[in-house]
DNA sequence: AATATAAGGTGTATTTTTTACACTAAGTAG
DNA sequence: CTACTTAGTGTAAAAAATACACCTTATATT
């Protein structure tokens, strides 16, 4: 019986759909390729996983030398396989997502070649992928528009300290539907996971609001619940 | 600038973790290997990605080749990429779980020779798994226990006619506890689903029970449903 | 025919959650 | 001190979830 296992030129690659919230918009990163295939389009970051390193280690890699983030909240979401996905051979695509906190505008500088630059763009603008990229983005936004209905992972995309009306803004563009005020702030208080914070907003050029912190001890704890049934 | 894909030595599988529910327990589809590495033992049934197959028609062929099954609803739940999973080389794998509708004793053929036999085991009383398999029908469970909750997907499970305690009974095997009977009734009545046939059950030495049927049109229209947020 | 057995089938009161809805308070800018 | 802009708040109604126990019906047994 034949032991050894059968190999075709194949490759696997990571694709990233990170996800920031800044001046109000929802953006993800793209990049502006360098290289052959689709030179000089714009693309979602991603990249070859090397032989000797784990998807999720690769994830974390492409992520790093394309941000120079690290400690991300990240998650696989599909796996892409068409055929002809790829025109130069047989490359199957691991997509992760991410929620990056953007401390301010953040220069961003891709430390590989294969990347001209990397930019921040609205997803309500974006414009054509390489790739199938643009169906691996719509799969991403829809799985955090999912979670997002039974997981407080907004928090991922807020700086540290954010006023509720901050947190609901992001709920109605990921969500794209305006949301009741005093609904939304009785719900995300009674979830229990924000600590209110003594300290206000500041530079605003009108009734300064409350600045509430993320309970991460707490959230976890929310978080287990995601199985319940009821009796 | 270099334009070639860069290539090394790797290949692409399927793993399936099928569902099945009878005899009121629930079990999954397990294969006897009979190639190395892993002869002999049990594994879940899968196979290589051929080179010109797209990962779902991978994922297709091979739970046809393994059952005779076709049309059965399917869903890629993971992919695994860890080094040194396969001990011959780089295999990732793109992990479906199915569920299926026993319709009787089905006897199982596996139609490649390399599988001496496929059956179905109670998930709680699974062998040692060859590869890393155990951890892939871990997450395919937890997969599936999560949806429920959200998703009546259950009806996948069962014949085409069941009673309500049958769909009781096998919600309370995948969810690991004792539901209230009334309440689970009004629910799933409630959610307009379930249409009830002029039928009753046979054969039982008991007095019988009305059967249901699943509408699938309805269910159509509640899973549009899973995005609400209220306003 | 009577009885035992085993599951089928049903209702109500309580609590919790969700929804709809509008005005006053506080700070800033001129 | 006035105008402007957002912050911040409560209540009533409806809907959903929960807790809980008994009678009914078909079959099998004597």
């Amino acid at each position: 019986m034949e032991t050894i296992l059968p190999k075709f030129d194949s490759v696997f690659s990571i694709d990233c759909v990170i996800f920031g919230f800044d001046e109000g918009e929802l953006k993800i990163l793209l990049i502006e390729r360098n290289v052959e295939p689709f030179k000089d389009w714009w693309a979602l970051p991603g990249y070859l996983v090397e032989e000797n390193e784990s998807l999720d280690h690769a994830a974390e890699r492409i992520l790093y030398e394309l941000t120079g983030l690290r400690d991300i909240f990240m998650d696989q979401f599909y796996t892409f396989g068409d055929v002809d996905r790829h025109p130069q051979g047989r490359v199957v695509t691991v997509a992760y997502y991410a929620m990056l906190r953007l401390n301010g505008p953040k220069e961003l500088k891709p430390v590989t070649s294969y990347a001209k630059s990397a930019v921040w763009y609205p997803i309500n603008d974006l414009p054509k992928l390489a790739f199938d990229h643009s169906k691996i983005f719509e799969r991403g936004f829809l799985k955090i528009r999912n979670k997002i209905t039974y997981q407080p992972i907004a928090f991922e995309l807020l700086p540290e300290k954010f006023t509720l009306t901050q947190l609901q803004h992001l709920y109605e563009v990921i969500l794209n539907k305006s949301l009741d005020k005093r609904n939304f702030r009785k719900k995300m208080l009674n979830y229990g996971i924000l600590k209110e914070l003594d300290e206000k907003q500041k530079g605003v050029s009108y009734r300064a609001a409350k600045l509430y912190k993320f309970d991460k001890r707490k959230y976890a704890k929310l978080f287990q619940k995601e199985l319940t049934f009821g009796k």
